[in-house]
DNA sequence: GAATACTGTCATCGAATTGTAACAATCATT
DNA sequence: AATGATTGTTACAATTCGATGACAGTATTC
């Protein structure tokens, strides 16, 4: 999956850098603009996935820009954020004459900048929130729903069993070491034994029961989810 | 079939004629008053089929417009979608008081407020109803109503433990993260601690009674209302 | 303005979970 | 069959996690 992309528009360096930074760090790919015409270009240009717009810009202003992002076809359905400094502004803003999606009134964290951005992103991305179920040989697994039936049966995992189950069964049909494991399940920073797996395998094919057998030890190599 | 007619109260002008611009454009028979003494005549004369009513007008204000709507049997049941600047005020309006069947809160985009507009005709128009009501193992909650039946006998929840209940019942049967409940309930600004969200779970437990183990912990992970 | 209700934070407690180590069983190779 | 390497099994101590009750700061109500 590719990287979604974020244009910011906003005139102080300083902050547009921070935003940059931030964002960057969070796994986006942020562009820069630092005035209103220049930002509008960019949008029209590289196509982003969504638009950070400060409403004070020299030049054409937040106002401008997005309402001329709102009346191109190319471009109106990239989202807007908006950055106000004034609460007061912001019934205006959103949706009725400019069409933005959602406001930031600054001073703001970048927590809940980001926290709405991904809001926005998933809400216009307009992902039907699919059900991720597998269910094989006496075996379903909601991964929504955190749950796992063995023959109907509900069977409580702990978390951590319920990480490794979805991660096996995520990559079925490919043999994962114990290390890949550790990585994606513990994640990069736990620094424990790779026999550890084992215990959790153990665990797992305990409470699975008889279609614990869909997990395949790959001697030598790791573990397996049978395809 | 004719054009369904709506009558949009609000005393912002430019936001007005937004509003009719745009209704016009969905398909509707767009109507305006700027204050709410000629809002509450354009109703009666012309019997719209849905009223959006601002909450901050002059002279008459949105509250009292509503209530008058209400009380008229010639009017009553022409349902009303209120705008509103503050979300704190949105439980006192619905239902309650004021008989409003719908709110949205200020800022919106258009395409939410139709969203609404277009949901709450449906149910009026008693076509196909909305789920708005949850009835099961002794619970019954009414969100539209606002209100929490436990075993028939109504039980008063704060608003905060309102939302979190219709958050869980809206996402019934998948499991939601803390971090997930906060920002859908508390909004993305709130910056607290995650475990806030356990003591309100345990407040809502405990006012439900014997209903609460609809309310499930999946541990590690966070909460799921049982499907 | 006093009383009441609501909210968020914190400390504590018990129980569930987890990582590790030690040992047993199994496997591949010779 | 013997050997060493690898994996399975078990027990256990440390840690984590969630429920709970208390409390203080606000907001709301009368």
């Amino acid at each position: 999956m590719n990287k979604q992309s974020i244009l910011l528009v906003e005139d102080d360096e300083d902050i547009l850098q921070l935003l940059a930074f931030n964002f960057e760090s969070a796994g986006f790919d942020a562009h820069t603009a630092e005035d209103g015409s220049l930002g509008l270009a960019k949008a029209r240009r590289h196509k982003p996935d969504l638009v950070v717009l400060d409403l004070m810009l020299p030049g054409m202003n937040g106002f401008d820009v997005c309402k001329e992002l709102k009346r191109d076809p190319e471009t109106m359905d990239i989202p807007v954020i908006m950055l106000t400094a004034r609460s007061e502004e912001v019934d205006r803003i959103v949706g009725l004459e400019l069409g933005a999606d959602d406001y930031v009134v600054k001073p703001f964290s970048f927590r809940e900048l980001l926290l709405r951005v991904r809001a926005v992103l998933r809400r216009s991305s307009g992902t039907a929130p699919e059900r991720t179920r597998i269910e094989r040989d006496g075996l379903e697994v909601d991964l929504e729903a955190h749950k796992v039936l063995v023959h109907g049966q509900e069977t409580a995992l702990t978390a951590t069993e319920f990480k490794l189950l979805a991660e096996l069964i995520r990559t079925a049909g490919r043999v994962r070491t114990r290390d890949q494991l550790l990585a994606s399940v513990w994640g990069y920073e736990f620094e424990g034994y790779a026999r550890t797996v084992d215990t959790h395998i153990r665990r797992l094919r305990q409470k699975l029961g008889e279609p614990a057998r869909l997990i395949e030890t790959v001697r030598g190599v790791g573990y397996r989810f049978k395809e």
